[in-house]
DNA sequence: TGTACATCAGTGAACGCGCGTTCACTGATGTAC
DNA sequence: TGTACATCAGTGAACGCGCGTTCACTGATGTAC
């Protein structure tokens, strides 16, 4: 399709229409109905996610922990910020009537794959998080042991490392996760307006204190 | 207005006059536009959501700040699990071409408010996060300093303690704030959905997890 | 207590708009002989 | 090289629908005398 352009807030099919400067019908040679072309929205937009997000984490060293977490954050923040309505599209409200097919998932989970990868990385070289640990409960263990066996980086490696567990990284791979898309929700959304007037530090401020919580201190 | 059933996913003022079993021009006796109806129904959620967690919140001893502070987050989020179509409208996408009204900031705060009021206690008490601390940036220091001369209770006992600085008070607060609403926005928009199964047990354990970073140990 | 009138709460028809979708079509580009 | 035909990419009109909003209206409830 040409142009192709997935801009402006209205992701109806009309509009999408009007931004590849098209008559709404034409669409119909591309994809057979409005939910086919959303769901090559959403795919678009989570590749184009992992794209600007893993390229400034790909950039730093891989030993710098610390900056790695750093830049994907910070990748991630910029992308969102400059694609609020894709963004939306795919971290905001679900679209109602709407069902993710299961194409989706693979570009949905590389931002958590890459920052669980650091993780492992940190935990390769000796490094613990702040936080006390605390034994993850059965089901969500059970949840992650799972995840851990369709990850083929962190299962070639799980022989030779006994501690920590590989769980608990993914656990707190989830909670970094969390927090990431919580902050830059908040911010894309406008939740932080009247609040916090320099965003980019607060942003920096606080995944600061999400790197020392995770012990990525180098 | 009778009956103001603001349930269904959708908020279009036929809808909502559908819901309340009127015929949509009746709706305009009371709200001048659809805007106007918009900002009540904002209102309204963020009013019962905040009676929704503050109510949990409130049934426990002001002493036991861990459970206050978890029974704080489980009101958030069972009130989210049980209204999702008015989670999504306070906490999801922003309404393309409408603007929040700044009546709303107040409803907006109470559950931040609460949150923070347990960390006070907590500082009171002398319980530290178990983060190591971390000197808040310039801007963000001052908006922080801002929003507390804005809290009554913070300001009036401010005097009679220098440490923690109460600005970082609010700094974790506004972590533990951000972590709690995309842990619930995760879930409730599905972004867990072929993750976790258990998805209270993971609630449960993200939020012990956060309660040990802000040390919240009692 | 009974009548006259004002207020109130909601009805019902109509409007113009953007939506997703269909269908017959057009005209340029490629391929066969 | 020239003609005949198939394929392709997109057009344009039309449909039925739900939307926000307007307007004249109706009929029940309250108030004045």
């Amino acid at each position: 399709m040409p142009g192709c352009a997935t801009e402006g807030a209205n992701l109806s099919l009309r509009a999408v229409a009007r931004d590849a400067g098209l008559v709404p019908s034409a669409l119909y040679r591309y994809f057979p109905s409005r939910d086919a072309l959303l769901t090559a929205l959403i795919a678009d937009a989570y590749a184009a996610l992992a794209v600007g997000a893993k390229a400034t984490e790909a950039a730093v060293p891989r030993d710098e922990l610390r900056a790695r977490f750093l830049a994907l954050s910070h990748g991630v923040r910029s992308w969102a910020l400059d694609h609020p309505a894709e963004y939306a599209l795919i971290y905001g409200s679900p679209v109602p009537g709407y069902a993710a097919p299961p194409e989706t998932v693979g570009p949905a989970s590389e931002v958590v794959v890459t920052l669980i990868g650091i993780l492992f990385d940190a935990a390769e070289r000796g490094l613990r998080p702040t936080v006390p640990p605390r034994p993850l409960p059965a089901a969500t263990a059970a949840d992650l042991r799972r995840l851990l066996d369709q990850s083929p980086r962190a299962k070639s490696d799980r022989a030779d490392r006994a501690d920590p567990a590989p769980e608990s990284v993914f656990a707190i791979g989830f909670t970094l996760w969390t927090q990431l898309f919580g902050l830059v929700t908040f911010e894309v959304f406008g939740r932080l307006d009247d609040l916090i007037t320099d965003r980019r530090e607060y942003f920096e401020y606080q995944t600061l204190v999400m790197a020392d919580l995770a012990g990525l201190s180098s």
